[in-house]
DNA sequence: TCTCGATAAGGTAGCGCTACCATTGAATCA
DNA sequence: TGATTCAATGGTAGCGCTACCTTATCGAGA
């Protein structure tokens, strides 16, 4: 009965990597003991904590999360949902995340859904398959069996850059529409009368053009040309965009666009036929990318707080995962319009 | 001893949610079954596999990839690091990775390490910890300590967006001298012999661009001058730079940037000046952005295959999880300089 | 007839961690 | 002094899944 068995006691299976055992037996306590000096350094002694933090030091441990979200059911891990990544408009908005979420040790997941939703359903079973403890959708119109899944799963949901007032769970963006009359009014006030717009063909954009028209009728002004072009939105469809209404030959003085891509492919078209901007033409974009205050002439624009909205995103989910009430479940982040030299 | 004990047998813990237990008593065979319907469907009868796939069906089972991720030491996520989400550049090699992923069932994890590499080792310990089956880095300069401490991870490792005759593990991008010495050679071969450079501050446009010096002086060119900006590089730093430039009165004729970004700016900074591009001014950029060939006038630049190295990244990961051999570890990628008409 | 091998299914024992409860010893109180 | 509290530590039992092994069943070959 000797220690006959030197064999080593580990068994077939595992990484083979330092567990939290090893530290624990290096450290001279028991396992849970170690894992408190790690997860809750306030309830351990300042010895045990020294000892442990000597032995993961010593053994470059690293704590395998797979085994604690199961054993806690508390993953860190949040997913966040983007039509893709290449559309430039949310990257603010994951890279706020990503970094709110990082100084509260948590993770980020990032999906791509497309624009046409064809891979939402292996999205989300890859995504709910991963237990996160939240999930941000941006900017994404999901099918009523996604949403049903979604509440389902149970995971926290902070749906952005929209404003319903039915949300799936918790909710930070602004109303599309009232952009949409805004900007009608913005370019109505400055004395513009024939108004036109360059749309991308998403929901969204669409339903900003849709408010832009009918404000734009209700000011009085003549009926609003709106040319859609395909998602995500580009400079070239921009110059498109322009060519064709210009060929429609409706004289008009001013192109709201729901990029500011698009209008610098607007702005890019006008300058290659000679038009001023503003004088003959007027250019609004939407989202105010870095780029667009150094544009000649800068470019007026739409401005969103992506990086605000996705703070809060991060916060909504963070106050319900440590199980604090994260207050109101519908955030208004707003917007404004940077009135600069293009319109 | 008759069933006192209705009450629930789950213990305490638990989420609540479906296991692969209740799947397998509704279709009325072992757990173990159960699992093999669905991950290894050539080993159990027709019978079993319909069994299995109606009972999941009625009760909208999910797997839960943290429990069998942590019983088969295979997580099916892998990790990318990326300097920053902002700048564009290795985008369409995140969004190609995630594409390639999601098609074999992996999942991509994205983090943030900053151009500076001060959160590089806390997200290294988040990494890592989540046993991902690989990480892709995305042109990172990382410290001879994480480079250690990802070797003894023993997780495999594709560095990509570089080539050095040492890699970590395993290896997919091409040559930034190589990149450098052709520009040089391409803006000498259209005639123009005062160069300079416009380069962000980060370490392989600074290859880049010291390459792009020793090539022309190689050729005989006067002495380039190269401004540095801050990465990441933006619209505003190309403006700034050119004016730097100029200031230096050299009598550039032509200036080769280390981003598109920078490049729009450079040229709208000509116009601006009114300086003709290229008549008076040759400008090149650099990654091929899908805006660069809309511009007026089309921006010269050298094209970079990202979502090809995105694709050879993948197929690194899933070879190496599948334990197939994923042959030569380095894979050079190559570029190309699309002559337009800014240069 | 018996053995053999192939196929299909099940049982067992963890993967590495933490929730929950039990225990210990010291400090506090009446 | 003994009852009571508290802080610090440890033990046990899983979290939900799969690797590994074993057992039943069947038809083919000797």
């Amino acid at each position: 009965m000797a220690s006959a068995d030197n064999a080593p006691k580990r068994s077939r299976r595992g990484s083979g990597a330092v567990t939290l055992h090893d530290v624990a037996k290096l450290a001279g306590v028991a396992p849970i003991t170690a894992s408190r000096a790690l997860n809750h350094p306030d309830q351990v002694s300042d010895e045990v904590r020294r000892k442990v933090g000597e032995a993961v030091a010593r053994t470059g441990y690293v704590p395998n999360r797979l085994a604690g979200g199961l054993a806690s059911t508390r993953s860190r891990l949040v997913a966040a949902v983007v039509p893709t990544i290449s559309g430039p408009v949310f990257l603010s908005t994951v890279q706020a995340l990503t970094e709110a979420l990082a100084e509260q040790r948590y993770q980020l997941m990032l999906g791509q859904a497309g624009y046409d939703g064809t891979r939402e359903d292996a999205l989300l079973e890859a995504i709910i398959g991963r237990r996160p403890d939240g999930i941000v959708l941006t900017g994404i119109l999901h099918s009523a069996q996604g949403r049903r899944r979604l509440l389902a799963s149970g995971i926290p949901v902070v749906e952005t850059w929209d404003l319903t007032p039915t949300p799936i769970d918790m909710l930070v963006g602004f109303s599309h529409a009232e952009v949409g009359r805004a900007v009608a009014r913005y370019l109505h006030g400055k004395g513009h009368r024939r108004l036109a717009a360059v749309a991308g063909d998403d929901e969204r954009a669409r339903r900003r053009a849709a408010a832009f028209q009918a404000e734009a009728l209700a000011l009085g002004l003549s009926a609003v040309r709106v040319v859609t072009v395909p998602a995500p939105t580009t400079l070239k469809a921009g110059r498109a965009g322009l060519a064709e209404l210009l060929a429609a030959d409706l004289a008009i003085d001013a192109v709201s666009c729901s990029s500011d891509l698009l209008a610098l492919g607007v702005m890019t078209e006008a300058r290659v036929r000679g038009l001023a901007v503003p004088q003959q033409l007027a250019v609004l974009g939407f989202g105010d990318q870095a780029f667009a205050e150094d544009l000649a002439p800068s470019l007026s624009t739409v401005q969103i707080n992506g990086a605000a909205i996705g703070r809060q995103a991060a916060r909504f989910i963070v106050d319900r995962a440590e199980g604090r009430d994260p207050g109101p479940r519908i955030v208004d982040i707003g917007f404004s319009i940077a009135g600069r030299d293009s319109a």
